[in-house]
DNA sequence: TATTGTTATACTCTATAACTATA
DNA sequence: TATAGTTATAGAGTATAACAATA
């Protein structure tokens, strides 16, 4: 049960800010504000989660990304990630050093290498994507089932083409 | 008119990936993924917009909340807009620079110092907020104002506490 | 000539430790 | 003792230029 909250006044005050909190109504209109705010905190708690796995975010996207996309090429994961090759270099070295992925040549094109995964990066993909599911639904515990579903179809919305 | 699209099947493929574009239907499952996909295209625009005020992200949300709370100190800043003092100091050096702010000892408390707009800050964030609004729009132009009324408020609901 | 993957490097953003002056 | 602001610095993330091998 929660006391009505008194809704604040439309206008900005005109003396100096004394309180602790700002006034953040302006910001808080803009889509970007938002979606900043709202992935600084999932982002908190998914670098949390997924430290006892070693894997950054960077990390679980390019190997979820393999697992779902076996023969993947480093090239395909820059351009579904918008990472840039250079900067996906050492991550996937790293990842080959971990024994989590190999990296095979590419039947059709001697420039390309495939990523797959090995027995080990399989079986670590399917606990952190557990861990991300479980995570997930704790930082959308505000919202409804249908209201997740909702929020991520908007979002799609904004960045996905048609 | 847009042909209707075959919807892909529901499992992975088990032969290497030839195509150009991935399967990202697992991280599409993730509050975190779609809402960093948004932010990044929504702060590409932003970036290109702001660019001919001068004014980087942080720049116009502490510029922003300065103009709707005059008197705020940068510990206020900082609070609401998860930016660590030392990487704060810089940023309004900069502004105070230009002219866009003034530093005024703190009414009560000697360590704290108020900042407040100049009138060339004022009108600057006035042309500022008025193009991100445009970009707002431009950039959720695939949603009805009731859908991105929506996105916000459960964005909200995601990182706000209570 | 264009593309894949790579090296080296620079720039931006974010984080930590320690200091000063005021409270 | 605790807090506001600052300095210096380190680390992570992201960016560009240029190269070798292959198409």
């Amino acid at each position: 049960m929660s006391l009505p909250r008194k809704k604040p006044a439309a206008t900005a005050p005109s003396t100096p800010a004394r309180s602790e909190r700002l006034d953040t109504r302006v910001l808080e209109t803009f889509v970007g504000y938002n979606a900043r705010r709202a992935w600084l905190v999932v982002t908190e708690v998914f670098a949390e989660r997924m430290a006892v796995y070693g894997l950054k975010q960077a990390d679980f996207s390019v190997l979820s990304l393999i697992a779902h996309n076996p023969g993947a090429t480093s090239r395909q994961l820059c351009t579904t990630l918008d990472i840039l090759p250079p900067n996906l270099v050492s991550l996937i070295a790293a990842m080959e050093g971990r024994g989590l992925i190999e990296r095979r040549p590419h039947p059709h094109d001697g420039r390309a290498i495939g990523l797959y995964l090995t027995a080990e990066g399989e079986q670590l993909v399917r606990q952190a994507e557990q861990t991300v599911t479980d995570l997930e639904a704790e930082t959308s515990a505000r919202l409804t089932p249908r209201e997740r579903e909702t929020l991520i179809r908007l979002l799609q919305k904004v960045y996905q083409p048609g």
